[in-house]
Parts: structure tokens; C-alpha cells; sequence
DNA sequence: TAGCGATTGTTGTTGCGTATAGCAATCCAT
DNA sequence: ATGGATTGCTATACGCAACAACAATCGCTA
């Protein structure tokens, strides 16, 4: 069947994304997470009393959309809210969240080294920056 | 706000893959489509007579999912439907879906080339084959 | 310091895309 | 001719993200 389209920088790119998200999503699977998860557990540990906003503008997910993200987390006991001020509260860690964070990071180190693994040496270093030239210029 | 993500290539390609998403959605949406009708009116224009399964196959859209779409392009004229035998139907473009695919091929290629704009020129030719690698190996 | 716009966390609702199961009709290879 | 695979389709359900709205609080400024 002729293809118009994976010759396109764009479409490929689509697809790729989404092959990929697949592979990650399963991989993370296995500890019980997924990837927004996971991507909250490396934010959170990594700066300490964030807000459930500020989070959302780093990640591009609405405040509202984050409540039952955040819920989840807390009911699992990855995470615990710290009150701020009256109206803001800081989100951290539980020991348990640590150690899943922990989980979550040695599975994407892994995941991410398989990816780049796949791609032939001379491609390999310029797919990064190409990305990020993508994506924080859109 | 320190962030452990963005240096990820697999996480950078997800955050790319949704801003050049949402461009080219944008782009299309002047023409009344989306970007699986944009695919769809490309691949049907390239491969006359093919069936809905077979392009489920090539885009990895379920047989089931293909009805809604595929109903929404008969509906507003741009494609056909041929029986081939008794059980599968070739889909063809009517006039109107060719004029609309040459619109969608013109959106497209003006997009792919703002694509490859932004990207430093030492990085630029490098992209596609390395999504390449990343998604047809998955 | 009183007031007002902006911010935070939250609820509820909606729409879109996709996965799943099932079904009748037809094809194709043995 | 028969049984397994394929095609097109219905119906349903789930997850994710957008949107509107709201009360409470913060922080700047007049």
C-alpha cells in the first residue's frame, strides 16, 4: 500500500510518539503507575512543596483536571498536601512516594537508554534538540 | 521551577508531538478537517479502491472506529464507496474530496516546512530518520 | 487599611478518541 | 463443502481533557 505520509517530519513524529508512550506506559505498568504519575512523582520530589498549579502550568494540565490526579496519589499514600497559607497547599513525598519515585525513575533511565539505543549512532545526539527546538518554539 | 523531564528525548518527544499536533490541527480546521480526515483523503487519493480495513491497518485505527470517520467523509461528499465484491468496498474520492485533498496537501506541506524551519540546520535532516528508527522498530 | 483583581483548589459537566465485545455476511483455502 | 479468517458494522464503556462556575484567599494599590 503506497504511503504519503511517513515520509512527513510531522507525521512521524505523531506516530513515533505515540509508539513509544505505549511502550513507556506499559513498562510503568508494572509498578502500578502511569505516566502522569510518574511524571508528577519526579516534579513533586524534585521540588518540595510545589501547589497542584503550579504543577499544572509545568505540565500543561488544567487546575481542574489535576484534582483527581492528585487524589489518587494521596489516597495511595505517595504524597502529602502541606498547607501553605490559607489557600495554597504544598505537595510532597510520602516515604512511600519516595521509594516509588525511585521505581518510576530507574524504569524511565531504562526506558529512555532503549530509545536511544534504537537509533543509529550518527541520528542519535540530534534528536533532543531538534525536539526541544520543536516544542518550545510552538 | 527545576525540571527533571524536559531533558528526556522520549519526554520531549511527547510534548513536541502535542504542540505540532495542535498547530496542524489549527491549520486544518480553516478546510472543516481534522487530521484523520487529512490522512485519510491523502491515503484514499494515493491508493484508490482501498478498503476501510486496510487503512485501519495503516493508520492502527480499529476496524470500528473507522465507521464514524469514514461516515463523516461520505457524508460531505468526498468519498465514494465501490463495491468490490460482496463483502468489501473500494473508497475513492469524489470531486469535491480531490479538490479538498489538494487544500489538505497544501496545509500539510506549508506545515512540514515550519517544521523544519524552526530546527537548527545542523540538526534538521537528522530528525526523521531517527523518529523513523524509534517508530517503525517499537 | 479597605478594596479589587488575580490566584487557588474544587465541583460538575461535556465532548472526543479509543478500546472492547459481539454479530451477520462473505471470502478463501483445504 | 466446510471451517477459519475477514469485512463492515452496532453498541457500549472508559479515560482524558476542555469548560464554566464558585467560594475562599492572597497581594497589590489607592
Amino acid at each position: 500500500m503506497h504511503d504519503p505520509l511517513s515520509h512527513y517530519p510531522g507525521y512521524s513524529l505523531r506516530r513515533a510518539a505515540n509508539a513509544t508512550a505505549a511502550e513507556l506506559a506499559a513498562r510503568l505498568s508494572d509498578i502500578g503507575l502511569k505516566q502522569v504519575d510518574a511524571s508528577l512523582l519526579l516534579l513533586i520530589g524534585a521540588n518540595p512543596d510545589v501547589t497542584a498549579s503550579a504543577l499544572g502550568r509545568e505540565l500543561d494540565i488544567q487546575r481542574a483536571n489535576m484534582v483527581p490526579l492528585l487524589k489518587r496519589l494521596e489516597d495511595g499514600g505517595l504524597i502529602d498536601r502541606n498547607p501553605l497559607d490559607g489557600k495554597s497547599q504544598g505537595l510532597v513525598l510520602t516515604a512511600d512516594g519516595e521509594d516509588r519515585r525511585k521505581e518510576a525513575l530507574a524504569i524511565i533511565e531504562a526506558f529512555e537508554s532503549a530509545l536511544l539505543a534504537r537509533i543509529p549512532a550518527d541520528h542519535r545526539h540530534h534528536l533532543l534538540p531538534a525536539l526541544q527546538a520543536l516544542w518550545r518554539n510552538a
